[in-house]
DNA sequence: CTGAAAGCGCTTACAG
DNA sequence: CTGAAAGCGCTTACAG
């Protein structure tokens, strides 16, 4: 395996410098004389030096790879982490490594526990509902890993976190449903480990009672994010009595499933009912009509989120920082105005 | 940072052997006595150890790292693509670097190979539409890079593959249809970088053949797997003088895209025309009427190829394999039996 | 079946 | 602003 591999050494000969000044050079350190890293930066692009990730890791004590935990039912969703995170990881040098896990399972804190100790992980960005576990993340904690939340802030003084502003963009979303004529509004519950689930439901009250409107418990349903679940809800809420004239669901699989609920009863959407969705998912645009619904800037976000963690690691006394970015609202077809 | 790590030396001085011999163990070398063998690994257990994969990396000039290149429209066939090749990881103890592109950039092989190098990957996993292209291809070879594409062969006999059987499908399907009583059959090709594209279409083709329906130009159209271009080869479709009373899209997206169409036309789906798409794509099942379609074992084919490239890995002549896998029909509501 | 030595390619900790 | 030495934790190449 001896071929001429090009190393900190061949470098630095070329250069006519020490390796330790090619290692300050490739680290960025202040303290070189600018002729002196202009010549080593020649040397580099010249010789097409690449600095080996291993013996920095075995030297430096840092393996510059962070981990992605995620288990969550939209694929869109998790692809656009991914994006995000890589993104950052590619600006400030790190590796990613992606974990789908079980968030339900007991032993998850070995799991990754030991996830991060096999790959010497610098640190983790957990995504709800993983991060929703205060256990977990106190278990985390004490094992001295770095962590980042998605999705959802922790009492956890030590874990910073980005997340949307779901309460709000869902009490807005009910507002214009009620000034549009809507008092009868079903709630669609999203899967309850979430706390975009609660987050979203505090809004939809929010708003009811801003307006004063009751808050009618026949119209409180529980799904778990999946288009079935939607389909379930939808046909129980349209066998109500006096069925809602809107529905909100907490993202469109759901959406999604009361749309198709209501197709089998031959309803007409949006004339017969009005529904609203959250997370503008591909399916979103996908039916017809298509869903007003909300959209997050989930690659920003987690872009973000990467950043706050490569701060962290860098220095582990820095502030725990929790950023909340603002979701948009979509208005398309599927709510319409009463008269 | 001098925490008390256990390290290889750790293990020896406790165990009362020699690091190698631990190494041994570690890298399950037969040439240790199974007493010792033994030992070593109570004493492992006992003291938590994990292998430095840097240093291993560093001694051993392999990363076991590879890397996962894509560049596909479809999250969930991505995430099945990611979900298997995790998998395979995880019992060979490799780590899995992933790498979204854009398949048409002219820079894509520099970039490639600049990555393999930076993160000293021990070998890439190809998927469509990147894998396609010989010339890509042939650079990364020539760089030593090792390969296996997931989705298409290659004439590249250095190159080791899985694959499904679209051809074959598609003309099962195809068939059926006409059996069904269809025999004005539209079809919406797909990208045409991607092979599956056109193995699809040489499925269809193949079917009328064999049911000596002459093929009509004006019933293909062409799409690129995205759901608005299957709209717009819907509405061409249905613009032709004489509609087809089925149509085959390459697949689901483009098929809820023809479903759009239809719908917007106000034609009854599977009454007026029949539709079938390919994937089993979760909006399969999330619009209405459900899909027809064809289900490919992503996730098997993915953890595949990784063992292949694994094989590759370890032993450079080991033979190029070319692996097909079958794929299944899923017959649901958008297609009906003319009378 | 087992081990002692050298070395992988960097960074750390000093020193100047 | 620059460098010489030691060491990170393993595997390789030998030797026995």
């Amino acid at each position: 395996m001896r071929t001429n591999r090009v190393t900190i050494q061949t470098v630095a000969e070329k250069a006519k410098v020490s390796i330790k000044t090619v290692s300050r050079v490739i680290n960025k350190e202040k303290a070189v004389r600018a002729s002196t890293r202009d010549r080593v930066k020649a040397v580099i692009d010249e010789l097409g030096y690449k600095p080996s990730p291993a013996a920095r890791a075995l030297a430096g004590h840092t393996s510059k790879i962070i981990g992605l935990i995620y288990d969550n039912p939209s694929a869109a969703y998790v692809l656009d982490v991914q994006t995000g995170v890589l993104k950052s990881c590619y600006s400030e040098g790190y590796n990613l490594l992606i974990h789908p896990c079980d968030h339900s399972s007991d032993k998850l804190a070995e799991e990754l526990i030991s996830l991060v100790q096999k790959s010497r992980l610098d640190g983790l960005i957990l995504t709800s509902p993983i991060c929703e576990n205060e256990e977990l993340l106190t278990k985390l904690i004490e094992s001295k890993i770095k962590l980042v939340n998605i999705g959802a802030l922790s009492k956890n003084a030590a874990v910073s976190s980005v997340s949307g502003n779901d309460a709000d963009v869902v009490k807005q979303i009910t507002l214009d449903l009620v000034e549009k004529g809507h008092s009868e509004i079903g709630f669609v519950f999203g899967h309850i480990d979430h706390d975009s689930a609660h987050l979203r439901f505090s809004g939809y009250k929010q708003a009811l009672v801003e307006k004063n409107i009751p808050i009618n418990q026949e119209y409180i349903v529980q799904g778990d994010f999946s288009f079935e679940s939607g389909v379930e809800c939808g046909k129980h809420l349209m066998n109500l009595e006096k069925m809602p004239t809107a529905i909100f669901a907490s993202n469109d699989y759901m959406a999604a499933g009361v749309l198709k609920a209501a197709r089998d009863r031959h309803l007409n959407i949006p004339t017969d009912l009005s529904i609203v969705g959250y997370d503008d998912a591909p399916v979103s645009r996908q039916i017809w009509p298509s869903l007003t619904t909300v959209r997050q800037p989930i690659q920003q976000m987690s872009e973000y989120a990467a950043g706050l963690l490569f701060k962290k690691i860098i220095d582990s006394t820095v502030n725990t920082e929790h950023q909340v970015f603002n979701s948009e609202l979509i208005f398309r077809e599927s709510v319409k105005q009463l008269d």
